[in-house]
DNA sequence: GGATTATATGCCTTGACCAGTATATGCATG
DNA sequence: CATGCATATACTGGTCAAGGCATATAATCC
């Protein structure tokens, strides 16, 4: 699991945009505007992901558009698998409970 | 989506005590020995995850064993779950196109 | 109860990150 | 080709987290 992933989502700027990419591409302007961060900033929350490999850049004329590349949440989902037993044990537990309950 | 899980998750020394708690509940000695790390670091960390709710503490004498508790991390699995879709959808496809070029 | 073991906390320094401002690059259009 | 628009980079100041060392707390044992 490389640390780049996590130093990556720890900013909530950068998560933003990850759940704004999720709907659609959209390009620099569209994030500054729905972010209400400066151009600059949001440049640079960009470079960030796209050196993460969290989104990828397409050129139309004066404008990128950023698409977001699902590969590192992959990574993440998979670090987080086998934790995953840890709840669900919990929960089946707790089913068993109730239906065990509702018999009586 | 609370910062604190992505905070507390970040440092690559705490997600290390984590795969050791998945394992079974440790106390902060085995954890110094296994991390390589000095005692009061060890403790901070722990004083981190502990405030973050990811593990519990028992006192056993002077000992104190600490357990994972897996809400946060079922918290993250929450946010990641929108997302699955993006690379199950191509894997999905991926799947259907081998399929269909299996029948040729 | 004094020494010892196990763990927690305080203080300090260092390094990383974020945001803002200014500036550079690059495409487009009259 | 000069101007304007869209985006990227450089530089800077402020904030915060991690680790080292010293010390505090608390339980045990002789």
């Amino acid at each position: 699991m490389p640390d780049v992933i996590w130093s990556v989502l720890i900013d909530p700027h950068r998560r933003a945009m990850l759940d704004l990419l999720r709907e659609r591409p959209r390009t620099v302007g569209e994030l500054v505007d729905a972010l209400r961060l400066s151009q600059p900033t949001t440049s640079k929350h960009l470079r960030v992901l796209r050196d993460g490999g969290f989104v990828q850049v397409a050129r139309d004329a004066q404008r990128r558009v950023y698409t977001i590349d699902p590969a590192p949440l992959a990574e993440l989902d998979a670090w987080l698998a086998p934790y995953r037993r840890l709840w669900n044990d919990r929960l089946d537990a707790l089913g068993r409970h109730l239906d065990t309950t509702k018999e009586n």
